[in-house]
DNA sequence: CTTGAAATTCCCAGATA
DNA sequence: TATCTGGGAATTTCAAG
């Protein structure tokens, strides 16, 4: 599915794309050394292949209110597949839950939740999570500090 | 510093530059109902005051090789400022690390970790994580599924 | 609204298999 | 020869004062 493997003039192309997406296809020509119409085309079948899935700005998170950043681990009760089904269709929905991961051991999953302070996280525990019939114990480390975090 | 409040016509801006960062500036301007000018004069202030901290293009991580991920729980076993700082200039410098976090607790670090595969994981963690003098335990969790992703 | 720049399309040339 | 990739010109669209 995914064989078209990149050739060093795409990895350049991709490389500066992540650097800066709104580039314009000029000067990303000029970078990588290629005219404008063999990098455009290059860009439009790394597009089509699916090899880029998309272009995001990123944007300050403090500004859209999210100051507060927490790591939950959430263990299921039950194991019914439509509880499950039920449980990641309200996570997906939920505008707090920046990631979702189903982690080996027992049925965990791995949330990072932003929420705007304590009391929102709070709230999101007690009138989100907590509700979901199937979820058995929630628990909670806050992020002190990020180190790194990079874009997927 | 952020005093540079978005209203709604700049969350409209942000919404559509989230979801495509490369989109024009004349099609941005007729989906959130302004004229081109007005709307380029609000993007460069969103960038100027660092509301839109910058674009980029998302890739497969396929594509670059990157087939597992992991959730990894790292404690230190001593607190010596020094050694905390060499620990998180090696996890910036690492390239498997897409996310690294100091979280409450113990003195613990959650690291999110993509990988090749096994070999690869393991390789990772016993010639780079388990070399870090300060490093006392390491525990892994592989991710099976991802329900959730979202951008910062 | 006008001017200059960029994107996009089309066609041709050279390399490759 | 058939195919793939780069280059340049022409046209349309966009940026920016």
């Amino acid at each position: 599915m995914t064989q078209k493997i990149a050739d060093e003039m795409d990895r350049r192309i991709l490389k500066e794309l992540v650097a800066d997406a709104r580039i314009t296809n000029n000067e990303l020509a000029e970078r990588v050394g290629l005219s404008a119409s063999p990098c455009l085309r290059r860009i439009r079948r790394l597009e089509e292949s699916g090899v880029i899935r998309g272009y995001t700005a990123l944007v300050d998170p403090v500004i859209e209110g999210w100051t507060m950043t927490a790591i939950a681990t959430v263990r299921l009760s039950r194991q019914h597949e439509d509880e499950i089904v039920m449980f990641e269709e309200a996570i997906r929905g939920w505008d707090e839950v920046l990631e979702c991961h189903l982690v080996t051991g027992s049925r965990d999953y791995v949330l990072k939740v932003m929420s705007s302070g304590l009391e929102h996280y709070e709230r999101f525990i007690k009138e989100k999570i907590a509700r979901l019939k199937c979820v058995a114990s929630i628990e909670t480390s806050f992020v002190m500090n990020t180190i790194k975090e990079r874009r997927i």
